[in-house]
DNA sequence: GCGATCTCCGTTAGCGCTGACAGCAGGGAG
DNA sequence: CTCCCTGCTGTCAGCGCTAACGGAGATCGC
């Protein structure tokens, strides 16, 4: 068996709970006993059992994380950056991954209070703020991460989408474009603030929003390149086609330009394209392609600050906000001359 | 306060260990019990607190996965899988990350015994078994995963290596490459056996292994671009250059091909790449990349299997190995013609 | 020299749950 | 009618730890 409180206390003639103070660093422990414990602690390597000390203590010292996917490296690099800011304070992350299924994420968050996480962050794949009742009346204090919930007051960190958006869409009308369309998503708020952003930037420009060259489609963050590609072949079905487009996210953008470049069209001399996201590879694509950085690890560590304030705060602080500011890197996929 | 079972049994008046049969399904409570119970759990929404269990009963229906770094995908794939199988059997995963850093690794061992972990999986960044004394000694049984540890045997899920880098060299062999160069990894044992894999491709076709024509090289998952392109620079000053590498991974590889295009030399035609590890964006770079697919997946998948069964087996069964079958997926980057 | 204070340590009572055992009723067998 | 068995339910101890309180002995001030 592990060795426990009692056995080193038994060692040494003390109390147990003498034991335990050392263990928590209490101030009332004479010196001599405290560097018997320590010692004899070290000799047996002992390790805290964390169960008895989270249902004694009401605190797990953990946070819960529940991404759509962990395969979009969006999501493991927030963890990233999420754990190192978590573990600088001792805590530990627990990831769970709810398949973008949102039957599976409630049940996720079922599990991870269960566990007595003393925070929980969610990137959620809900379209609605059902489900997260129990997270409500659980008062564990909760995150949303990189997407919001219409109807749901919470804290909040992720991307100004709107900000990225606006632009993606700038850059093209700076370099001239004037038919710009955009694949977009569906449902989760990223896809509705990028798409505002565009709007945004061509009402800002004069130019008239034309709904036959936005097309959206749900799941791009799966099958990106797929759907990418097919909405690429209905944007050239179009009597004028554009001459560039602002895709969702990179893996999107991906494939409309393969679907380009098999069709005999050049990028970005015909159509200029430019994605969201900065995939680790995009520069190394058969065309370099332009993309929105969204300085993700930066956002797991903002995420673990304020999931730590919130654990060691004054509870009911009014929801806040933190907003990433996207950057734009400009890849031959919009630069190349026409 | 969370619902607990001694308030349901109070609002029923029965007393709380009966309903905490009916929670764990058993088999002796009358039928007409058991249903109020259940009706009371629903209305209630009772949510088991998951550390008493733990505490109380030695299981905490939980698995550990420990990987070197989330953002490589193959680890995120993985932990995929692993969630996955994990999940169909009502385990939850628990995942942490040791950044590449052996003494990180350490610390998250020690971090997930004391939460209590059924079993443990570790894709190990140590290069010696050091360090795992206390999880030999926990008898929580565990898993290695990906790489093996030298003078460790222990329950191994993971790559074919050897059968990996045999596959990629006798491709290019086979392709009438006869200077074949690899650029592979140190210290861990999936570049030890993919080098094997190379070594005995070339002996088995009869070909010099020439050692200016590998270059090893550490951490090639987290900057393999560069250091392939570096690496790849080293070997286009050798007197005869090579006509084909065999890269680790497939950063490595773009990373290799980036700087042959940089320097004017064409792929395949002057000298032919291939990767290992099949990136999903792999077919979509400036030249598509040849590669060998993991069917990482399905290891995490096979990893649950593995875990489960340690865990309600027999103890002490012979380690075991299971390795999957590598895949060849050949691209441009090979098979353009000279 | 005596109460007051401080230092250090022990005792007790849980946290919410499980596991082992005891006990009570009713029914069938002898 | 007794015995045992089966079906159901309760009691009790304990998992390893923390939190709150209490108290013995040393130290201090006056």
């Amino acid at each position: 068996m592990a060795v426990r409180l009692k056995d080193i206390a038994d060692d040494l003639g003390i109390s147990f709970v003498t034991v335990s103070r050392v263990l928590r660093n209490q101030a009332d422990v004479g010196e001599a006993t405290r560097a018997r414990v320590l010692q004899r602690m070290k000799e047996l390597n002992y390790r805290p059992n964390m169960l008895a000390r989270g249902l004694a203590s009401g605190k797990s010292y953990t946070v819960g994380l529940i991404v759509p996917d962990l395969v979009h490296t969006f999501f493991a690099e927030f963890a990233k950056g999420l754990g190192a800011g978590l573990r600088r304070r001792s805590y530990q992350l627990i990831l769970a991954s709810a398949e973008e299924e949102p039957e599976l994420e409630r049940q996720e968050i079922e599990n991870l209070l269960a566990r007595g996480v003393d925070a929980l962050l969610i990137a959620s794949c809900q379209s609605t703020a059902k489900g997260f009742e129990s997270l409500l009346s659980s008062n564990t204090p909760y995150v949303l991460v990189d997407r919001l919930l219409p109807k749901l007051k919470a804290h909040f960190v992720g991307t100004d989408d709107v900000a990225a958006g606006f632009m993606a869409t700038e850059h093209l009308i700076g370099l001239g474009r004037r038919r710009i369309a955009h694949i977009g998503g569906e449902l989760i708020s990223t896809s509705v603030g990028r798409l505002k952003g565009y709007k945004k930037a061509l009402n800002k420009h004069g130019l008239p929003f034309q709904p036959e060259l936005v097309i959206l489609h749900a799941r791009l963050e799966e099958a990106g390149d797929q759907i990418g590609a097919r909405a690429m072949g209905d944007l050239l079905k179009l009597k004028k086609r554009p001459d560039a487009v602002f895709c969702y996210n990179d893996l999107t953008a991906v494939g409309a330009i393969r679907h380009l470049l098999a069709n005999g069209l050049r990028v970005p001399q015909d159509i200029a394209v430019i994605g969201c996201g900065n995939l680790r590879l995009s520069s190394y694509l058969e065309v370099p392609l332009s993309s929105i950085d969204q300085s993700t690890q930066q956002q797991g560590e903002d995420a673990a600050e304020l999931a730590l304030s919130l654990i060691s705060g004054k509870k009911n602080v009014a929801p806040k906000s933190w907003l990433v500011e996207p950057q734009l890197l400009a890849r031959a996929s919009t630069l190349g001359k026409r």
